[in-house]
Order: C-alpha cells, then sequence, then structure tokens
DNA sequence: CTTCTACTACAAGAATTTGCATAAGCTGGT
DNA sequence: ACCAGCTTATGCAAATTCTTGTAGTAGAAG
C-alpha cells in the first residue's frame, strides 16, 4: 500500500518508515503540514499517518483541512499524549483510529489492516500474497519472485519498484509517479534512476518471448499481465 | 503465547519467568506499573499476570487504569494476601482470575490454560509442544532444542528469537518486527542485536548443508523447515 | 526517404549501504 | 567479585544504489 507518514520526529518517522517499508509497503514521508496540503494533497494514499504534534501545525488542524477538502483516505493519528480529551477530539474531527506512542510495532500493523479492511475487500486482487502473470509469479510473504519455476534474486529496490508496477497493473505511471511512490522523491532532480532500475527489471523477470514492462513514450511505464 | 508479567519481587518474578517460558511461553518482565501503562499497554498480549502489591502503584489501581484504557487483555491477579476483601475488589475491578502466593506452579499453569481456553482453541496450529524441522528438534514443554540428537544450549533470549522466527515460518519477519517481539523494544532502531543473535543461532543450530533461517535482503529473515 | 530531435536503454564504475563476524564492554544474579 | 548472557561497537566483504556517459530508437518534419 502508498502509506504517507506526517512526523517531524526523526526517530520516530525513522522507525515507522522502515518498519513499513519492511512489511512491503510503500511510503512516503513528509516533515511538515504545509507540504502536506501542497505537494501530497493530491495522491491517492491508501493512508496516511499523521502525528499530533507538529511544529508547523497542530495535527488536528491539519486533520480538519484534510477532511475540508475532501480527502476521504482513511487517516491514523499518532500521539505521545495519552489523554483521553486528545483521542476524542481527534476522533471527533475525522480521524479514522488513533495510537499513543509509544506502540508495539504489530498493533500499528493490525490497526492498519483493520483501517483497510474494506478497501481490501473492494479490491479483491491486491491483498493476495500470491501473484503470477505468466510465467512470472510473485509471493510478497516471502519476498520471493520465480520465473518459469526459477527464483530470480531482486535487490530491494528491483522488488519495490515490481510492486508498485504491478499494483498499477494495466495503468501507464510517469516516471515522477515511480520516483514518488518507490524512492520517496517528491521533485524532479534529473536522474535517470527510474530507467535504469526498469532496465535492471527487465533483464531479470523478462524473457524473448515474455514481456510484462512496456515504455509509453514520453509519459513513462506500463505492466501488463 | 505471550505473557506480561507485572511483578517487582525479584524471586517471584523469576520463578514465575523461567516457570513460564519452560511452559513455551514467549514472557515479557515489567517491574512496574508506571513501565506498563507507558511502554506495555499496547502491545496485545494474550495474558498479564499482575501482582497486587507494587513499589509504585497498587495493583488494583493499574488494573483499574488498564480496564479504563480498554485493555481486555485477560488478567490474573497475584497476592500475599488472602483476605477475602482484596479478592473481591480485584475481581469487582475487572480481573479474570486471582490467585495466592504461595502458589503451586501446576495451579497458575491450569489457572492460565482456563483463562486462555479460547484464544487456544481459535489457533489450533501453534501449540504444538514438539515441532521437527529436518535435524532440528525442539521441545517446547521442556525447552530444549536438539541438533541431530545433540542437545543444543541456547541462551534464553536466543531461544525466544527461534521460538519467533519458527512461529512465523514461511513468512518474512522484519527486524522491527522481532525486536517488538522477542526484546520488546518498540522505538530503537539503532541497535544491531537482532543481527548479532540470528548470527548467534546459526552458528549453534545450522551445519553446512541444513540451513533454516534466511536472510531477505532489506527486510529481515525467514525460518524454513 | 532522410534527417533531426527528444527520448530511452544500458554499461561501467564510484559511492554507499548492508549483513555478518568478532571483539569488547555491560549487567544482573549468585 | 565472578560468570553467563546481553548489548554495543567495529571492521570488512559483498551487495546495492546511483551517477555519468554513450549508443540506440521512435517518430516528426522536411
Amino acid at each position: 500500500m502508498q502509506i504517507l507518514v506526517v512526523e517531524d520526529d526523526n526517530r520516530i518517522s525513522n522507525f515507522l518508515v522502515k518498519g513499513l517499508e519492511e512489511c512491503g509497503h510503500l511510503v512516503t514521508l513528509c516533515k511538515n503540514a504545509e507540504d502536506v496540503l501542497k505537494q501530497y494533497i493530491n495522491i491517492e494514499w491508501d493512508l496516511i499517518i499523521l502525528d499530533i504534534m507538529l511544529a508547523d501545525m497542530d495535527g488536528i488542524q491539519l486533520l480538519q483541512a484534510l477532511r475540508y477538502k475532501k480527502v476521504y483516505t482513511p487517516i491514523l493519528m499518532l500521539s505521545a499524549l495519552n489523554s483521553v480529551q486528545d483521542k476524542i477530539s481527534a476522533l471527533d474531527y475525522g480521524a479514522d483510529d488513533y495510537l499513543t506512542k509509544p506502540f508495539h510495532f504489530d498493533e500499528l500493523i493490525s490497526r492498519i489492516r483493520a483501517l483497510t479492511r474494506r478497501r481490501q475487500y473492494e479490491q479483491l486482487e491486491t491483498p493476495k500474497a500470491e501473484l503470477q502473470f505468466g510465467q512470472l509469479h510473485i509471493n510478497r510473504e516471502q519476498y520471493k519472485v520465480t520465473l518459469a519455476g526459477q527464483s530470480v534474486d531482486l535487490s530491494p529496490r528491483e522488488y519495490k519498484l515490481l510492486i508498485y508496477l504491478v499494483e498499477n497493473i494495466g495503468k501507464t505511471v510517469s516516471r515522477v509517479q515511480i520516483l514518488n511512490a518507490v524512492w520517496g522523491i517528491t521533485f524532479d532532480n534529473h536522474t535517470n534512476v527510474v530507467d535504469v532500475y526498469i532496465s535492471y527489471l527487465r533483464s531479470k523477470i523478462e524473457k524473448q518471448d515474455e514481456k510484462y514492462i512496456f515504455t509509453v513514450k514520453g509519459v513513462g511505464y506500463m505492466f501488463k499481465g
């Protein structure tokens, strides 16, 4: 899933990003409220994790702002405060769940699962751990990819890229989108890493007769099953 | 099962932790009430064992606090007092069972079994006491591991780690997840203890031709049978 | 059909990160 | 104080990531 983490404390954000990525999610980190409203508001996230205490804006305010702008993405609030009052006001203003720091990572995971369950039922393709396209087989639980029975050794970045493409199967995704989702880069810094990694992937998962990644010239790439 | 023991008397806590671990449970010890509310409250325990006499807070108060915070984990109270009054108030405030010290370990076990019976029925796969993977043999009842008939001497931490990996057999578990489940650490990701212990475990339970623990690059580790 | 341009593919190597082993420092229980 | 077990620190090899540079290609324009 694509998750936006809004958190200015480096320790916690680092922990969150690392942990969520290790669980197979595509995570983007944003360190202040303003940027959320400016840059990230138009991206379709599966989940937003929002710290209630931010340097530039109260988390509740941001929550309100998002809901006002008709962003109905599930939002999970994080807080160091353990007060009931805060919890209530967060839920009142439209948060979907609330978690106090420090928390157990497995609990975060289970709450994320609960929050996005509806979504998962709706799109029955994604929650499957096992995916297959022709000769290509992906096991998301074991992070294992096989091609015609033979194991394919992908680096973490290559794997992430593949997952992103597969999650957007049939849709053309731009380099900027890929950079955003897989690398967490939000501005164009004139790099061609995406091209390079597409090339790596192709060399590893495609054969002469079996192609999965298609170039859409001037736009980006598309995965076809 | 994952059990939290809240007890400040070393003699008793040691006895409890050792005994429960020997019965194949994953036990975390907490020596004061404050830490329970701060650090351990969001972890999904299967059972909490709570001494009624703690240095920093009355056990009943802690019990109340937990229930107030909607923690519905089964709680078993321990007390040196034999007074009926205490027993009643503990049960009134939401404890699920009550046991007076000194007690026979067998009684504790049978009460734990009663309290968590539903849970045990639910997960019929895990409670097996005897596990075998190739040459590797784990007896959870006796807390004993053998490799090709030869006894393997694991430290408590090593054993806990092994059990966690085995319980997630075939699934990749991240370092953060391991740190959470085996160490109870929620916010420190600048440590390499997990790596070190994986290394210890491997040196003790693996041979040239027999491998059980597989590294999933950039993600974590996976146990394969 | 040829030329041109913008875009794409890929190779090679530098820089960084990761995983692992080992060693050294700590800690709590006897 | 000692010992076993736990944690932190360090160094190294290998893997991964990313930049740079060049060759190649599709498609528009002449």
